[in-house]
RNA sequence: GAAGUAAACCAGGUGACCGCUGUUCCGGCUUCAUGGCCGGAAGAGAGGAAAGUCCGGGCUCCACAGGGCAGGAUACUCCGUAACGCGGAGUGGGGGCGACCCUAAGGAAAGUGCCACAGAAAAGACACAGCCUACCCGGCGGUUCGCCGCCGGCGGCAAAGGUGAAAAGGUGAGGUAAGAGCUCACCAGUACCGCUGGCGACAGCGGUAGCUUGGCAAACCCUAUCCGGAGCAAGAUCGAAUAGGAAAGUGUUCGAGGGCGGCCCGUCCGAUGCUUUCGGGUUGAUCGCUCGAGCCUGCCGGCAACGGCAGGCCUAGAUUGAUGGUCACCGUCCCACCUUCGGGUGGGGAACAGAACCCGGCUUAUGGUUUGCUUCGGCU
RNA sequence: GUCCCCAUCGUCUAGCCUGGCCCAGGACACCGGCCUUUCACGCCGGCGACGCGGGUUCGAAUCCCGCUGGGGACG
């Protein structure tokens, strides 16, 4: 597996999966752009999960926005605690967000963990 | 140049690095095996509207898609199409100086209903105010004894009046007691007949008729044509899990119930069954799933929509739902500054919007380019 | 993804089917006044809406079409 690569064995798809992280997990909020959930696994892999409900804008921007948490965690992977279940819930201030301030913002958050 | 109008086209490009989803191939591991996992390579990867879900189909299941009623949809003509409520070409009507645009555009002498307020009256003119007193009857007066005048009755009239969105053809003349298509001339309109042109809607011309019949069917309705119902969460296969539950009702060929969306018929299935409520369990995988009324080019037929033939091409298939990020250059637009008016430098921007079974349309959102045409203004 | 439903004062609604009596009625809320020593209750008055754009009609909240914004159901 590469370093920045991000496969389907890397992401949440399933909804008990994205309720426990919820449920137990630690919550941060950064400002109105989106509010993350950790919790620790024991699979010795980062899985992410994104919620971008329909609040936020149509299709394209739910998209774009699934886009940039995406390149983040995958730019930021590497250097992130061992084993962690992620769950990242898009607000709607991220959409304008240009992707270099977003990563900064969250990398703050995301590199605290340890 | 400005304003307008119609049509066509594009949806920034190229390169590098990292990343995502299928397909094919190669290698490794694993499995009895289909296969699965990991790594690598090649090649592919959103739209003109993918949107709204407003119509029409294909496809799948329900019975092979049956009959009638009910219900729904459509409504000038011809053509196109798998089909349409769509498109093309026309006809009639309306709008605009014009290019051009809009048009649910059958039937109101089949029937029912409605037409507020105002007005006499809103459709069977039972006539409010009004006009007239010819004919007939009565009374009074006059009389040249023929009749005349006045009043009243019986009656006649629909012209002029105001209202209203809309008032029973319009104007003029004749006619009359007063009047009226009562008659005539011209005009408008309706119906019918004939001729000419057109496949047809219809148009043009001529004649006849009664002289005239209000509007609303996006009110009910009538007529004609079309429509069986659901929808890929359709449906098929495999696997997992829980339970073979509880209560009420109903029924065993004299037949409940279901296929069958509403009813009837018809037909098929049909018995510790069916219906309702409560309670419980899974909430996975594969197929359907992308080669199709497909796309491109050329020729032919047609005014066109479109059709035919030949050649070539394969062009997304996700399922927490794949197209992104960074950098460079070029093109384009805007702003600021400089300018030798050629341009240069710096900064910023680029719309609407994301496939989910697939097509044909419609509607809506939206950035730009080009071309034809129209009107107005200026110059030559 | 597919299939349905709804929209009227600040809130809950009536009227829509069958167009005119409707510059749209009622209740609560809000504002002003009266009553009361004051508040509440009560009484009187006021403010305030047909989601948007077209069409049919003399006339549309109502009928028809197209949008917009909400809500619901599913194997």
């Amino acid at each position: 597996m590469g370093e920045f690569t991000f496969s389907k064995s890397e992401r949440l798809t399933q909804r008990p999966q994205f309720q426990q992280v919820m449920n137990r997990g630690q919550k941060r909020r950064i400002d109105r752009i989106c509010t993350v959930f950790f919790l620790p696994n024991e699979l010795g892999r980062k899985r992410l999960g994104i919620i971008a409900s329909k609040k936020i804008g149509n299709a394209v921007a739910r998209n774009r926005a699934k886009r940039k948490i995406r390149e983040v965690f995958r730019a930021l992977k590497g250097s992130i605690g061992p084993a962690v279940d992620i769950v990242v819930i898009s607000g709607k201030d991220l959409v304008p967000l240009p992707f270099s301030v977003l990563e900064k913002k969250m990398s703050k958050v995301l590199l605290a963990l340890r």
